[in-house]
RNA sequence: UCCUCCUUAGCUCAGUUGGUUAGAGCACCUGACUGUUAAUCAGGGGGUCGAAGGUUCAAGUCCUUCAGGGGGAGCCA
């Protein structure tokens, strides 16, 4: 007998299978009866809800039932009814039983009861088969297929960056060593420093923090072109926020100026969040009843708001007319310093409304490589700031001239020895390009309303976690 | 890394100015119930109070250190 999905027959115009034996397989999600007739709520992952199994008791061993408890692996062959109960449509009436596998109910973890995500943390590799990390899994999946598609219609082309890299010239923190290198007994040069020339690739390596100077080789060959893959930190930052492996999404375009990019990045935004709200319907309305009240509300403000083009300068403006009203921050507020969280809180949340992108900062507090405007102080660099999760895209227009990136290389003190290749893209054929990153988790932190990152990736890699 | 709070049953938490045998709800087990929706009702088992020291006649409760976790901050995505 064709095994069918249960999303399948409760998503599905199933009349055609109505009084016909059907095959499901799924774990119990509950088990809940008389002694009479027991009901078995199923899950198999491929949609939050569950199927109905209902048991004549009369007509199944006993001790095969006991075995089926909470958690527990099975197959059922029924007749597909309409239900005589409320709450489904249809459901099953089991005529045979397959036990795959028991869940011991003494110590299988999880209850029938709501747990708190720091316990189900703990217990990393069964979380999964709870319903709030099933919809944050089917979600995750939506959210990397709808970038890619995102891109693919607009003519960009998934360009892979190595996850092993010689180069650390974003200056972006920490970095995990890569190396072979024996580390209790390294081999050393005459100096007493460690020979990396006998490491495996000849040289010191890491895991990437970026593939964006890679990514820029990309665009100046293919002219559009987004990476979209894991990312290396080793900072220990021990934060609701961040994470020491995460996907990173990071578009690179030849021939945009900044315009065109903090277009491309509200509609790249506009476009997963109404992605979700089109495919995801259940999982969001689940997420939106236990996790989050307000989250279908902020994913459809977000859709219908126009996001705010901000001149770092003008925001300051606002911050110190804010304070000037007698508004208090912790932090003070001056041109020139980078803005803390309750800053761009305020902007977002209190004066706009709206999410907000941050253009022209100061040059002291941005990267390298962002292009320098005419006035000698700014560059055009851009924050995507949200309500909720703040930063959600960093992005730039990169600087194309040679002399002026040279120059302002050397004002840093940027070792670039290991960097002549992405100079290249400045002596040979340089173009006026433009990319932003964004935090593929942070992202899913928006979609899902969940509050802590570690809670919106599977398996989530941080500071002393790494069990699962 | 800094600030702050927390750690008591499988889970979520009570536990008074330090004072007999550490409690509840849920979960689990047993039983009852003619179709339940995280079913309901009755009963039962279950704890080295995060770890190590210390103060005291007496510590779940006070002190110190460590570990783990939450929230906030910094860094950022």
């Amino acid at each position: 007998m064709e095994h069918l999905e249960i999303k399948y027959l409760l998503k599905s115009n199933v009349d055609a299978l109505i009084d016909t034996t059907v095959n499901v397989k799924g774990w119990v999600r509950t088990k809940r009866g008389n002694k009479n007739v027991a009901f078995i709520a199923l899950n198999d992952g491929s949609i939050i809800h569950n199927l109905q199994i209902v048991i004549d008791l009369a007509n199944f061993d006993e001790a095969l039932l006991k075995k089926i408890t909470t958690g527990a692996c099975i197959g059922v062959d029924g007749k597909l009814v309409k239900s005589q109960g409320q709450g489904q449509v249809v459901e099953v009436l089991a005529e045979a039983i397959t036990l795959y596998g028991e869940a011991d109910s003494e110590t299988y973890p999880l209850q029938k009861k709501g747990h708190s995500m720091e316990f189900l943390r703990e217990i990393g590799h069964l979380r999964l088969r709870t319903n709030t990390f099933g919809a944050m899994c089917r979600i995750r999946h939506q959210m990397a297929y709808a970038i890619h598609t995102f891109f693919h219609e607009r003519g960009f082309f998934y360009f892979h960056t190595p996850l092993i890299t010689a180069s650390d010239c974003e200056g972006a923190g920490e970095m995990f060593q890569v190396s072979t290198i024996d580390y209790t007994n390294p081999p050393r040069k005459e100096d007493g420093s460690i020979d990396y020339e006998q490491d495996f690739f000849g040289k010191q390596t890491s895991l990437t923090v970026s593939g964006q100077l890679e990514g820029e080789l990309g665009a100046t060959a293919l002219g559009k072109i987004y990476t979209f893959g894991p990312t290396f930190r080793a900072e220990n930052s021990n934060t609701p926020r961040h994470l020491a492996e995460f996907w990173m999404v990071e578009p690179e375009m030849a021939f945009y100026d900044l315009d065109k990019l903090t277009a491309l990045e509200e509609e790249f935004i506009k476009y997963c969040v109404r992605w979700a709200l089109d495919n995801c319907t259940d999982d969001l309305e689940f997420l939106n009843k236990m996790v989050d009240n307000g989250l279908l509300e902020r994913l459809r403000s977000v859709i219908d708001a126009e996001f705010v083009r901000l001149p770092y300068t003008e925001g300051i403006r606002i911050l110190e007319e804010a304070i000037a009203n007698g508004h208090k921050f912790e932090f003070p507020v001056s041109w020139g310093t980078d803005l803390a969280s309750e800053h761009e809180r305020y902007l977002v949340e209190t004066h706009f409304k709206k999410p907000v992108i941050m253009v022209n900062y100061p040059k002291d507090i941005k990267a390298f490589y962002m292009k320098q405007n005419d006035d000698g102080k700014t560059v055009q660099g851009t924050d995507v700031l949200f309500p909720k999760i703040g930063e959600i895209i960093g992005g730039s227009v990169r600087e194309e001239s040679y002399d002026k990136l040279v120059a302002r290389i050397n004002e840093l003190e940027i070792p670039m020895k290991d960097m002549w290749w992405y100079l290249d893209t400045r002596r040979f054929g340089t173009c006026p390009h433009a990319g932003f990153g964004l935090g593929f988790e942070r992202l899913m932190l928006f979609i899902t309303g969940m509050a802590n990152i570690r809670d919106v990736i599977p398996f989530p890699r941080a500071s002393k976690t790494a069990e699962f």
